[in-house]
DNA sequence: TGGCTACATAGGAATGATTCCTACATAACA
DNA sequence: TGTTATGTAGGAATCATTCCTATGTAGCCA
């Protein structure tokens, strides 16, 4: 979806996260693709208005933007780190052929639960589900 | 649980896998815990009796044993790899303060499914469930 | 049982995503 | 507009894992 510059002014400002044109540019690259980019996909994406920009600024930037809640890491397997603009809660669907992620939002996998006698005394704060297969396109 | 040479014997050759005494050393130790070792913490293990095995063969035998289906890799976003000598279907609570992984065995975890109008088309052939929270000794 | 051969091991070098370092630039606030 | 804490660029460093290669040996067969 498209995200103008007032909104992004929001966001940053809730968040207390200063607002640059490289943040900016990061931000809303990852927040208007559904795709779950790598840091490297991320950095060519914005070199294209910013030519100047650093590989160090993407990260640095990511893991500012991480710590705020403003967006997400997503860890298939040891792959390198894939980003996620939707902090909604939600799981995925893993293709093992391309290495696509695509967003499940399903309530009943958000509300799943170990069985007290499984907790092992744990606090739980939260779970993540993924599924595993093969997209359409390489079945 | 203790594991016999008879035992191990019989378990590499019905994979097709050459018993040495280093790999013998590495299955054993991972075999017995239930801790989720890393692959040096494997090292350091089997260095007290082998003191001359390298970290290589650690490595390169665990790549075997996985591909064999002996043991599974663990991962937990991008710490190291940890791996995991139950290969019977289960899931995993981590602790977000001492990195400790506890097994759940759950067999309505194992049954979990997306719903058909989630699926987006995928062919899904596993899934993997990890819930997050702190150990009773970390809370 | 001894010899062959394909595969395993040890050790060291290479890899590569990510993090660290630091001098310079600039967003935010008054 | 000036001040200052914070961000940026660029390069070096990190470190788990993989790659390379000479030597060793498990498993098989005569
Ligand atoms: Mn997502
Ligand atoms: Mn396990
Ligand atoms: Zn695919
Ligand atoms: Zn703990």
């Amino acid at each position: 979806m498209r995200l103008n510059l007032e909104e992004l002014y929001t966001r940053f400002r809730r968040h207390a996260v200063r607002l640059t044109r490289q943040r900016a540019a990061i931000y809303t690259a990852l927040a208007e693709t559904t795709s779950h980019p790598t840091a490297d996909d991320l950095y060519q994406a914005v070199k294209r208005q910013h030519p100047m920009i650093s590989r160090n600024t993407v990260y640095y930037t990511l893991g500012v933007l991480r710590h705020a809640g403003l967006v997400q890491e997503v860890n298939v397997g040891h792959e390198v780190a894939r980003y996620d603009g939707n902090v909604m809660e939600h799981h995925h669907l893993i293709c093992l052929g391309c290495r696509q992620i695509v967003d499940i939002m399903d309530e009943a996998l958000n509300e799943l639960a170990v069985s007290d006698r499984q907790t092992k005394g744990f606090h739980i704060l939260g779970h993540r589900v993924e599924f595993h297969g093969y997209c359409a396109g390489c079945q």
